[in-house]
DNA sequence: CAGTGGTCTAGACCACGCG
DNA sequence: GCGTGGTCTAGACCACTGG
């Protein structure tokens, strides 16, 4: 349902930070706050973002735009976009103009899945879910989610598939409070992450993984259709919002004898 | 012992592609060219490193040299250059001026070891070597060093310990071509990338690396101090030059009950 | 065609590191 | 003080997109 409460912004006194050469004559006041102009720019375009003055699928406003604003020049203005784009927030199409990321299929797939075939092919897998309930936060959870000890969340459990065959096992865990209804007012769909933007307007921007070797549980080797203890890839994730605070975590182990967790290094 | 090559270079036909703008006049033959200006820059650069005519900790010539040696603006040089940073192949400081990267312990550590503690603190293991030789590579080394197959190849066999404690098994595989005497004349050290880079001439950039989950050979059992069967986080690891060359590939298994391998996604 | 981002230049001043 | 990279501006032209 419902969608981005898309702040009332933009009423917001522009006027980065001071002013700059006027090239011949004499100099007047310098960059009175610290930080270089275009990381201002930036911070401005960022919580702008944050507060979904512009929301995913969005057109920014053209550069030449955006600097009169701002009151800088168009160079600055293209520096703090192209730093925001090198962190996939934004993207640009030559002829067309700066537009807010979403999370597509294809980013999803490329950005946040990191489960390759065994010859390097990338493939979403298909969901079943488990169970689902609403109960307190561990205290782990609570201290990954930033949460106080006992604070709601949503815990819920699904078999992940590649063509049909059961291959992952996932625990998510979300705080209640940005997901109301979760799980229970509606089902979740195979992508998560759209759905949270879509839905909540939560959007996903970064995450950390950690990586283990665990031995399956008795469940998890029923379901995988292979032995209690056979070696499973655990990947721990926590995953956060444009301004860092953490708002999934997702456990998932994985029968790694068909597929691989691919990286880059360097 | 010895390095650097040191191409005889420097001696190319500088001159990048064809004319720019004389600001108030009439534009002339456009860049012949298909590439932008600062990606010919970055190309002539990159194969500079890639020939040692510059080697890691050099210092590279200023911009405004390098400008007017290629004959293009200082801003087309420093976008070069700047991309080139992003890659970590070179760094720049300010009032200094602008590096070859090297392979530091920091480096190292940062940049090509992803094993941290559970709480996510980073040390670097020692290494003790097992055993070593010269011998054919097998189809599947060959496919991924991209040599023939039965093409000479020096394998060797390590254990890594964390404070002491047996925590990692690692076969890496080398083409002997690059690495003469690799072994034999030498004991190679704990921290390889440095020894490839001051002793072979070899920097390695970047790497893919591809995980699963094992159980535990019987000698790995034994050197670990664990059960046969107990699962183990497999890294499988190919490691590249400049020109994306393979030139090791590395298979670690690691017990992860005190260490995770950690990654950033988004 | 007008409007967008992409490339390139020229030149100014700032901030830093070192002698 | 001098040379380095870092920031910022102004303005030109190119290449692509859409109506």
């Amino acid at each position: 349902m419902n969608r981005k409460t898309r702040a009332a912004a933009a009423n917001m006194n522009v006027k980065v930070a001071a002013q700059k050469a006027a090239p011949k004559k004499r100099r007047s006041a310098k960059n009175t706050s610290r930080k270089p102009l275009y990381q201002q720019v930036d911070n401005i375009i960022r919580q702008r973002l944050i507060d979904n003055v512009w929301v995913p699928g969005d057109a920014l406003p053209s550069e030449i735009q955006l600097a009169a604003e701002l009151k800088v020049s168009q160079g600055t203005v293209r520096k703090a976009l192209n730093d925001l784009v090198a962190e996939n927030l934004l993207y640009r199409r030559q002829g067309l103009g700066t537009f807010v990321s979403e999370h597509t299929e294809r980013r999803a797939l490329f950005l946040y899945f990191s489960i390759v075939g065994n010859d390097g092919s990338r493939l979403l897998p298909e969901s079943k879910i488990l169970k689902c309930a609403e109960v307190r936060a561990t205290a782990e959870e609570a201290e990954k989610l930033q949460l106080e000890p006992g604070e709601e969340v949503v815990r819920f459990r699904r078999v992940r598939f590649f063509n049909n065959v059961p291959t992952i096992m996932e625990n998510i865990t979300l705080p209640l409070e940005h997901f109301p209804g979760f799980g229970t007012d509606v089902e979740p769909p195979n992508n998560l992450f759209r759905f949270y933007q879509s839905n909540y307007g939560i959007t996903v921007s970064k995450a950390e993984e950690h990586l283990r070797a665990v031995g399956a549980s008795t469940e998890e080797a029923e379901f995988l259709g292979i032995k209690k203890g056979t070696p499973l890839l655990e990947i721990e994730r926590v995953a956060r919002i444009l301004d860092g605070r953490p708002v999934e975590i997702r456990v998932s182990h994985c029968e790694t004898s068909n597929y691989r967790y691919a990286a880059e290094r360097g």
